[in-house]
RNA sequence: GGAGAAAUGGCCGAGAGGUCGAAGGCACCGCCCUGCUAAGGCGGCAUACGGGGUAACCUGUAUCGAGGGUUCGAAUCCCUCUUUCUCCGCCA
């Protein structure tokens, strides 16, 4: 949630911002609405004052047992007026802050402006991208033979959902739990096990809802006990950060680092025909995510050290990636900045996302009311960042096509070679 | 699933229809005293929003798990919900 002083004083520059978002802003309509709470707000405070001192009237004559049938009398036609304004008010808050909850945040001024995908800026490459002198297949075919198998996936949930078996099932829980032992070894990570069923508020609270609900599983109790709306879990980034949520935190606790290891379920609304084939976009499929609760002046220094903790596990996988700076059109809803992954697939012959870290200044915070007592006493909203580190589904599909042999055997990443007895190959 | 108890400020904990934004303690901050790996005295110390002031600050309103209700007036009474704890049952 942006901050309401700052539509109050800049709206101008404020909508001009959420434009580049995609996000039309109609500053009349907005200032009308705040004119309007202005007044209303007043007109019903000062009718709670009005009834608040004359009830404090009628207690102290009460107390020296004085008539009050006249006060009561005043008093009595002030009921109805404040109950009016106060419904009035309660109405045009509750508009207010639909509106305020459906703006995405605002950018940082470090990133580059431009609708979509086409204005993202490369920062750097890292690794070269193989040379296979046979003809390259895709992790399809090649996890196929080992246990990759899309086909008893389907029969069970439908399309979007995988089955791994044998091999292929213990490389992908090799990868996951090489990621998770990385950042809580190397990487100053708390590891984390938390929910992957939220209710509806902690949504709230990172962006999800209510913009996004479509692309969410939204999933029901067994029996008729009705509870509040809950959700599968899209990404851990939504329990991690809001662990925090409602909470005041002291500075000494900043920042926090946290990582955990989870399935991620969408339902991919809207994207249809994309990337049906394979592994890339499923229904459901695993995540290590890193979080930061931080120092408010701090959090563009941890973008950066985060993003790096992402990358230190393509470098020790030895997989070819990109970083990429989002433009303002392709960032997410919560973000103020943020930075792709992409790792390179020899099968497509380019460079597909494997992890988003981003930078959501107090946006969440602010939704998630979390505060640190600052230097000063004073308390001022956290900083959350969130980054993928990295998606194992993603992953392992990269290693899969990267590590791949002219036998149709797969080559074992050096530093998961652990997880297989120290074996160096599947297959072959 | 059955029976009962509870939810108050950063934390602990009083409160029981008007004088309560809320005693007391801890923690924290300032000053003083004293001096040594301690202690004592005094003062300050919730949050959000509105209005005023360059500002320190002043002022109004709301907030005692959440939402409704009763009342001129609710932390205190009533209803619903959520969560926690205890006992019984069941259970991976």
């Amino acid at each position: 949630m942006l901050d309401i002083q700052l539509l109050r004083t800049d709206l101008a520059q404020v909508a001009a911002r959420l434009a580049d978002r995609k996000f039309k802003l109609d500053a009349e309509a907005f200032a009308a609405l705040e004119n309007d709470r202005k007044s209303l707000q007043t007109r019903m405070q000062e009718l709670q004052a009005q009834r608040n001192a004359s009830s404090k009237a009628i207690g102290d004559a009460k107390r020296k047992g004085e008539d009050v049938t006249a006060i009561m009398a005043e008093v009595a036609s002030l009921g109805d007026e404040l109950k009016a304004a106060e419904a009035a008010f309660a109405e045009l808050q509750k508009n207010l802050d639909a509106l305020m909850l459906s703006m995405p945040n605002v950018a940082h001024e470090s990133v580059p402006v431009g609708n979509d995908e086409s204005a993202n800026v490369e920062v750097r490459r890292v690794g070269t991208p193989r040379e296979f002198d046979f003809a390259v297949r895709d992790h399809v075919d090649i996890g196929e033979p080992h246990g990759l198998d899309a086909e008893t996936g389907a029969k069970l949930s439908g399309a979007r959902f995988t089955v791994l078996r044998n091999d292929i099932a213990r490389l992908h829980r090799a990868l996951a739990q090489f990621m998770l032992d990385t950042h809580t070894g190397s990487h100053g990570y708390t590891e984390m096990y938390t929910p992957y069923i939220v209710n509806d508020n902690v949504l709230f609270g990172t962006g999800q809802l209510p913009k996004f609900a479509e692309d969410m599983f939204k999933v029901q109790k067994g029996g008729d006990e009705v509870g509040p709306d809950q959700y599968l879990i899209s990404t851990s980034e939504i329990s991690l950060t809001n662990t925090v949520r409602e909470t005041l935190l002291k500075a000494e606790d900043l920042p926090m680092r946290m990582t955990a290891h989870s399935p991620c379920f969408r339902s991919e609304a809207g994207s249809y025909g994309r990337d049906t084939r394979g592994m890339i976009r499923q229904h459901q499929f695993d995540k290590v995510e890193m979080v930061q609760i931080v120092h408010p002046e701090k959090s563009f220094d941890a973008l950066e050290e985060m993003v790096g903790h992402a990358e230190a596990i393509l470098q020790k996988l030895e997989l070819p990636y990109r970083v990429i700076t989002l433009c303002t059109g392709d960032m997410g809803f919560s973000a103020t900045k943020t930075y792709d992954l992409e790792v390179w697939l020899p099968a497509q012959n380019t460079y597909r996302e494997i992890s988003s870290c981003s930078n959501c200044g107090d946006f969440q915070a602010r939704r998630m009311m979390t505060r640190f007592k600052d230097e000063n006493g004073k308390n001022q909203y956290v900083h959350t960042l969130n980054g993928s580190g990295l998606a194992v589904g993603r992953t392992l599909v990269a290693v899969l096509e990267n590590y791949q042999n002219a036998d149709g055997s797969i080559t074992i990443p050096t530093v998961l070679r652990p997880w297989f007895g120290g074996r160096t190959t599947i297959g072959g």
